[in-house]
RNA sequence: GCGCCGGUGGUCUAGUGGUAGGACCUGAGCCUUCCAAGCUCAUGGCCCGGGUUCAAAUCCCGGCCGGCGCACCA
C-alpha cells in the first residue's frame, strides 16, 4: 500500500479529508476538510499568518473570489486560458492549435489566438498542417477551445462575465492604489491573504494535490528594485537544500546543501529576495512538520518560467517517491503593477522622494490662444500638442524668430513670441515609480497533504503495532486527550472537571471515557495528538496527573494546577517534554 | 481528454447468475487500577443507470468516482 494510499484511508477514517458529496458518486476534484483536517488547515494557516504577516510586519486582507473580465484580462490569465486545442487522431498527441498555426511556413498569421475558431480550422485545411508529433493529416480535425478559468455571470443575463480566481494574487495587485495609500506610499511594504482559488483542471489527480478549490496563501511583497534590500543577515547562515537548474541539467546533479550567504554569493540563487524569503521559510515549513530529509527547493528551468517571472524556485516534498510543489517563490518584476495600470487607467505606482529636491531647467511652451486660434483655425489645438512635444524633445527648435511643427500631416510656422517659450527652473522633490514584485505562494492543501504524509508513523508498543501521526504540537488538532482511568469512583467526574479547566486555558481538549485506557491512548495517537492526561485514584487524593506524550508514549506526573501552564508551553514550543 | 486497472457496511476484505459473510471500528452492557485484552448484544453494505435473464451485487453497455501512464499545469 503506497503512502498516500495509506493517508487517504486514514483521512477518511478519522476526519481529515473526504471527496466532497461522495453520496451523490463525487466530483473529481474536491474535497472537504473534516474535523480533524479542518484543524490542521487552520494551524498551518495561523503559524503562516504569524510567520508572514504578524512577525514581518505585513498587511493581511481578504478580496472576493470572484471577479471581473478586465482584471484577468490584465493579468494575462484570459489569454492564457483561452488555449486552443487540437488533438491527433492517430498518436493521441494534443497540440496547441494556435501554434501550429502560426509556425506553419506558408502560413502569415501572426496571432491566431485572436482568430475564431472556425477560421483556426479552415487554416488547417488551406495550409495541410500536420501534427509535428507523427506527421498525420490534421484538416478536419476539431479545434477545441481549453479553459482553466471557471466562468460565471455578474448579475442577470450574460453580458457581464465574471472569473471565479485562479489565483488569489490578482485580489491584491487590483486594491494596490489604496494599499500603498494604507501603506503611506512607503515601500517596501506587503500584502497577505489567505483564501480560495479555482482551477478548472483537466485531470484533478492525488487527493489534495491536484484539485479544483484550493486554498492559496500568498504574500505580495512590493520593493523599490533599486534600493530596497532584504534583511539577508538574518538568515545568511540557514542551509538550504538547493536543486538548482544547472544541476538539474547535469547528468549527476543533486541537491546541495548551502547556506543562504553561499548560495547569494554565487550566484545560484539570483534574487536576493527570493534567497531571504527561501530562509525564512525554511523554518516555517520545519514548524509545521514537513520531514526536512524530504524537502527541496527547485528552481524552475528556462524554459518553465511563467510570463511574468524572472527567477523562480519552489519548495517541494517528496511523497511516494513524487515531488510535489508546496510553495512557489516567483519575482514576478513589475509586470502585474504595470499590466493593471494599462487596463484600469488608475496610477499603480508610487511616489518616490529624492534625498534632495533636484532642481532642473525644463522647457515649456504657454502659447498664445488669441493669435493661434484665428490664425490656423480646427489644426491649433493640435498644434499646441506637438509644441510641447517639440519643447520637451528639442527645445533649441524655439532659438530662432520661427519655429515649424506638422499636425495632421500638414506644416504649420508660428512666431516663437507666440508660443509662450521658457526655460522654467522647476524643482522635482522625488518621481513616481512602479515597485517590482516577491511572491511567495503556498498551496495550504498540498502543505496539509504533506504533514501528514510526513507525520505517519508506525512503531510497535507490548508487540502491537501503533499507528501515530507525530504532528507538531502547535500544529496537531487537538492538543490534549483527558481520561479518567476508570468510568467509575468519580475518576470521570473529576476528569471531565480537568478538561473543563484546561478547555477555559484555552487548550484544544477532548475528553473520552469509553473502553480500555489503551485503545483511547491508540485513538488519540492515529490523529496526532501529542499529550494525554489520565486521572487515577491518586488524581483524587494528591491532586496529581499522568501525562503521556505521544511519540515515546513515555508518562510523567504532574500536579493538576500545573496542567495549564505546562501544556500551553509544550504547545508553543516553550517547553519540552523531557524537562519535566 | 485518451489508454489500462479497479469500485461489496465507517475501514479492510470473502464471495457465487437464485439479493451477502468475516475482521476491525462504532454504540449499549459486563469486566478492567495506564497502552487497540475478554464476554454478550446491537447498528451498518453490493457506485449509478440501462440491457440480457424467470432471476443480476455477479454477465454486457454507458456513466460517475478512484489509481496508474500519456497529455495539460498561465
Amino acid at each position: 500500500m503506497s503512502e498516500g494510499d495509506r493517508l487517504t484511508e486514514l483521512a477518511k477514517r478519522r476526519g481529515f479529508f473526504i471527496q466532497t458529496a461522495g453520496s451523490y458518486g463525487g466530483v473529481a476534484g474536491f474535497y472537504t476538510y473534516g474535523p480533524e483536517g479542518a484543524a490542521l488547515k487552520a494551524n498551518i494557516e495561523s503559524a503562516w499568518r504569524d510567520r508572514y504577516v504578524t512577525r514581518e510586519g505585513n498587511m493581511e486582507i481578504s478580496a472576493p473570489t470572484i471577479m471581473q473580465e478586465e482584471v484577468f484580462e490584465a493579468s494575462g490569465h484570459l489569454d492564457g486560458f483561452d488555449d486552443m486545442i487540437i488533438e491527433c487522431p492517430e498518436c493521441g498527441e494534443s497540440h496547441r492549435a494556435d501554434h501550429l498555426v502560426e509556425d506553419d511556413p506558408d502560413s502569415t498569421v501572426e496571432d491566431a489566438e485572436a482568430l475564431p475558431i472556425p477560421d483556426v480550422e479552415g487554416l488547417f485545411e488551406d495550409h495541410d498542417i500536420t501534427c509535428p508529433t507523427c506527421g498525420w493529416e490534421l484538416a478536419g480535425e476539431p479545434v477545441e477551445e481549453f479553459n482553466l478559468m471557471f466562468e460565471t455571470n455578474i448579475g442577470p443575463g450574460s453580458s457581464d462575465p465574471g472569473y471565479l480566481r485562479p489565483e488569489t494574487a490578482q485580489g491584491i495587485f487590483v486594491e494596490f492604489p489604496q494599499l500603498a495609500e494604507y501603506a503611506r506610499n512607503q515601500l517596501p511594504f506587503g500584502v497577505a491573504q489567505i483564501g480560495r482559488a479555482y482551477r478548472n483542471e483537466i485531470s484533478p489527480r492525488k487527493a489534495l494535490v491536484r484539485v479544483r478549490e484550493f486554498t492559496q496563501a500568498e504574500l505580495e511583497h512590493f520593493i523599490d528594485p533599486e534600493t530596497d534590500e532584504p534583511p539577508l543577515w538574518r538568515v545568511e547562515d540557514v542551509v538550504l537544500p538547493l536543486y538548482s537548474a544547472e544541476q538539474q541539467d547535469a547528468d549527476d546533479g543533486g541537491v546541495q546543501e548551502i547556506t543562504v550567504a553561499e548560495a547569494v554569493e554565487e550566484g545560484i540563487i539570483q534574487s536576493d529576495w527570493i534567497a531571504f524569503y527561501l530562509g525564512i521559510s525554511k523554518a516555517y515549513y520545519e514548524r509545521i512538520g514537513v520531514d526536512m530529509d524530504r524537502f527541496r527547493y527547485r528552481q524552475h528551468l528556462p524554459g518553465e518560467l511563467a510570463h511574468y517571472a524572472s527567477d523562480c524556485w519552489d519548495a517541494e516534498s517528496e511523497i511516494d517517491g513524487d515531488w510535489i510543489e508546496i510553495t512557489g517563490f516567483a519575482y514576478r518584476g513589475d509586470y502585474d503593477l504595470v499590466k493593471h495600470e494599462q487596463y484600469s487607467g488608475e496610477e499603480y505606482s508610487v511616489f518616490k522622494q529624492y534625498d534632495e529636491p533636484v532642481t532642473v531647467e525644463k522647457p515649456t511652451v504657454d502659447p498664445d490662444m488669441g493669435y493661434l486660434g484665428p490664425e490656423f483655425g480646427s489644426a491649433a489645438g493640435e498644434i499646441v500638442t506637438e509644441l510641447e512635444r517639440l519643447a520637451a524633445s528639442d527645445p533649441d527648435a524655439f532659438e530662432g524668430d520661427e519655429v515649424t511643427v506638422e499636425a495632421d500631416g500638414e506644416a504649420y510656422t508660428i512666431p516663437v513670441e507666440k508660443t509662450g517659450f521658457e526655460i522654467e527652473e522647476v524643482t522635482e522633490s522625488g518621481e513616481h515609480i512602479t515597485p517590482h514584485v516577491v511572491e511567495p505562494s503556498f498551496g495550504v492543501g498540498r502543505m496539509v497533504y504533506t504533514v501528514l504524509a510526513h507525520a505517519y508513523e508506525t512503531d510497535e508498543v507490548d508487540g502491537e503495532e501503533r499507528t501515530y501521526l507525530s504532528l507538531p504540537p502547535e500544529a496537531a488538532p487537538t492538543t490534549v486527550g483527558v481520561f479518567p482511568l476508570m468510568d467509575k469512583d468519580g475518576l470521570a467526574e473529576r476528569a471531565k472537571e480537568v478538561a473543563n479547566q484546561l478547555r477555559e486555558a484555552g487548550l484544544e481538549v477532548t475528553y473520552d471515557d469509553s473502553g480500555a485506557i489503551g485503545r483511547r491512548y491508540r485513538r488519540q495517537d492515529e490523529v496526532g495528538t501529542p499529550f494525554c492526561v489520565t486521572i487515577d485514584y491518586d488524581s483524587l487524593e494528591e491532586e496529581t496527573v499522568t501525562v503521556r506524550e505521544r511519540d515515546t508514549t513515555a508518562q510523567k506526573r504532574l500536579p493538576i494546577d500545573e496542567l495549564p501552564g505546562t501544556l500551553s508551553a509544550l504547545r508553543d514550543g516553550d517547553a519540552t517534554f523531557d524537562e519535566f
